[in-house]
DNA sequence: CAATCGTGGATAAATAATATCTATGATTCG
DNA sequence: CGAATCATAGATATTATTTATCCACGATTG
């Protein structure tokens, strides 16, 4: 069981995006340096969130990224199901079938009941990320993630983030 | 987020091994015949519920697999953990830190916030899981799964069976 | 018109999961 | 005692998935 690096980038950059001034943008560039991660691939999550409409995307040069909806209205669960997919992490193969044995296709019309058990598991699971929104991250973000920004004058996430927003 | 074949087989293989009689043992070979896999991977899996006490192995030609526990005091969580590993799906990378600029340190003494959420919704996946024991599922699987074996005569597994645990 | 940026598809590299094989040691049965 | 059966454990191939990169295109701004 394991969840992909692409959900904690784009939490993160949710979460700065969610921290900038009204109608600021943000080149995908700049997360991506900010993040210490390539640009291409950060863009691949971005566009996913673009399709999801989490954020929106403005082209031409001082275009970029921004929030396509207030932060009280996306939650993590938004997010993660978005990048990761909207499918259980538990799949039922059937393996009750998979035998060689002739077992009769009659005896299993019930669901099986591990999957049951197992899909009510990660229904409790996405019910704890539905009850996050970015709002409720958005204080701390502020205060640990771009606060250091004010202050790392010469980095070019700065200067991107000055010149779209603050221009 | 994915969940491997593995857990989807040990955990029918801890079911069924829960519906033998007292004292009743199977072949790694029998139960890898009926879930239709091989039956080296499926050792793989055995050894690990093997060292996670969760079943027990006895050598010999008579010898096979049993539970280690009572089924009451084997919950489906302990399975999961045990064939899927420990460690939690969201590992905070702290990418916060990994930018090429001169983010001070001690701006992130706080562990980070998202990680903080994340995990607290794996504990409510986990918590749903540890409910379930394979007491609870063994009614079900008896019906589902022995049942069918019981007719179906001539399949290696029923022979198996029949020679360990009615001799 | 030119520069900048996002889009989207194609593709390569890296990693993990899946599955198999072989050798070894222990146990039971004849 | 010896042969057969089984679990153990490590090595290894195979496949799938993830991660990452690249390039051509279209849109927008100045």
């Amino acid at each position: 069981m394991k969840l992909g690096d692409g959900v904690e980038q784009a939490i993160h950059c949710v979460a700065i995006l969610a921290a900038l001034p009204k109608d600021g943008l943000l080149p995908a560039a700049a997360l991506a340096e900010f993040h210490g991660v390539s640009t291409s691939y950060l863009l691949k999550h971005l566009q996913t969130l673009s399709r999801a409409e989490l954020v929106q995307s403005v082209p031409g040069p001082t275009g970029g990224y921004r929030l396509a909806r207030a932060p009280e209205d996306i939650t993590l669960l938004d997010i993660v199901l978005a990048v990761e997919g909207p499918e259980p992490a538990f799949r039922c193969k059937e393996i009750r079938q998979r035998g060689p044995n002739p077992l009769p296709g009659y005896m299993f019309k019930a669901p099986c009941q591990i999957n049951r058990v197992m899909l009510r598991a990660e229904k409790a699971y996405r019910e704890e990320l539905r009850q996050v929104t970015i709002a409720d991250l958005a204080a701390q973000v502020r205060t640990d993630d771009t606060e250091g920004l004010i202050e790392a004058r010469g980095c070019a996430f700065f200067d991107a983030a000055m010149r779209h927003y603050a221009p």
